[in-house]
DNA sequence: GCTGATAATTCCGTTTTATGGAACTTTGTT
DNA sequence: AACAAAGTTCCATAAAACGGAATTATCAGC
């Protein structure tokens, strides 16, 4: 049977063949349109479901792309690439707070700062998109962190932590309960952590199917910022994430409801 | 030895393993990071450069993900979520031009308006968000079907076509010819083949290692829209097209070469 | 340039898995 | 209920994966 490409070449043909189609597809609208045999065709999607990179729509038997190759897509995407999307939206938190907006990313185990816009009236606080932020002192990296699996979490817990200000947690079981805390409130607080005098909020930005893989916050003196009620600033930073996430090629076509219950079926092995 | 997940069981973890290395990995890297033998990890590489999902950086021994992964994260990519990027944009070309002006996109072996902007002065509007675009009659559809390959356009024009006006161009070898014209001068023309009257410029939108997926347009009564001069039409919408490519989210991981300044310390959290 | 270590690549006999046509089961329709 | 169409399972055959070992390329340091 050797055509041209190897082994995966159908696989990917068959992911294509999902990915143009805005509803999803049959087995048969599969078979249809790669010229697969049934049986092979049903194999391959099987197979392929196994891994998550395709999951069924509403009953059964309507295949879409599914969360797991959503969030390696995300994962590949250059950082920059976002920073032109996420401008309007931290100009108007900056316009709203006057204070620092900005947006980060997981970048294999870091977190990164990604886009920035700094108010006017400090200029002197100048961004540096590129900066790997401090996963245990950086309200930006928690909100990202906190939603990870359990491996990525332990091995950036593993790596020594620099203690910055006498605020700094460093403790391993404290910083197991920050993220526990994220996980609760759903965004993450850092009060002079980092820096002396300075506070920040974050959101974690849930991509739909995809996990989290970006926060959005706000950083400023603690005097300043620390005016605005927490309620108020994170009901907002919320509302950004959301529709951070919303204007992101997140969601594919059609919104993954149902749960993907994990590796359901091993049988007939 | 089968272990739990399937064959592609690996071929995922290879490819999670690389994207979480921005500046790629090499060989023994991977093998580290995946616990794969040295043999399978290489043919594992091996393959997934066979189709075109992994890519060697600089020399020869770094991979990364390419630009197919891309691809697809685009055609997954629900078309309304292009629709607020592109907003700002076409409504510069209408206030520039009067005209009606267009985004559309591939699905599948279609081609579909996803957004449009209509001038105020007139309600009328040649193009409906969500319609269809014969192939055969839209200088939107042309210069996206233009950058396609063989096997999509070969599939696409084994399809009837209808004749709309008495300058619709039904037969094969004229629109083969068309095709041709568009890759060579860069834009699509259509001078009343679809609806009597009216004229229609589309660009492609070239997605930096993604193709072609989009095009951007205008659509006016021939009058009209004929007064403008074709080298100034083509001008402002390939400029529109390459604004629009660069605020989309292209661009895998780079081979940056002036990574991470390493700023020691700065304020922000 | 020589040399020694490490990484990358190729080899190849063995074993596992894919393959796809056909048979079978489920689903949905008139 | 009967029929048609889609989905699923079966299974002998053929093909490809497998991975340890041998080979070649790469690159230090001398």
């Amino acid at each position: 049977m050797s055509k041209d490409g190897g082994i995966l070449a159908r696989y990917a043909m068959t992911l294509e063949t999902l990915a143009a189609a805005p509803d999803g597809l049959s087995l048969m609208e599969v078979v249809q349109a790669t010229g697969l045999p049934r049986g092979t065709a049903h194999r391959l999607l099987g197979a392929l479901r196994g891994i998550g990179y395709i999951v069924p729509r509403d009953g059964r038997k309507i295949y879409v792309l599914g969360p797991r190759l959503l969030r390696l897509l995300h994962l590949g995407v250059a950082p920059a690439a976002v920073s032109s999307l996420v401008q309007p939206m931290l100009e108007a938190l900056v316009a709203r707070f006057k204070e620092t907006a900005f947006v980060a990313k997981l970048v294999g185990a870091d977190v990164k700062s990604v886009a920035m816009v700094v108010p006017e009236s400090d200029g002197q606080s100048f961004v540096q998109p590129g900066r790997v932020m401090p996963v245990h002192a950086a309200a930006s990296a928690k909100a990202i962190l906190a939603f990870q699996d359990e491996a990525l979490i332990d091995e950036v817990l593993s790596r020594p932590r620099t203690r910055y200000t006498e605020n700094t947690r460093v403790g391993e079981a404290e910083l197991r309960a920050d993220l526990e805390q994220v996980r609760r409130q759903g965004f993450a607080l850092c009060d002079e952590e980092l820096d002396p005098g300075v506070l920040s909020y974050a959101c974690p930005v849930h991509l739909e199917g995809a996990g989290v893989l970006y926060s959005i916050g706000l950083v400023g003196l603690s005097r300043r910022l620390g005016d605005h009620p927490q309620s108020e600033v994170v009901a907002i930073l919320r509302a950004a994430a959301e529709e951070f996430s919303k204007s992101l090629p997140s969601g594919l076509h059609r919104p993954v409801i149902g749960e993907v219950p994990a590796v359901p079926e091993e049988r007939s092995g």
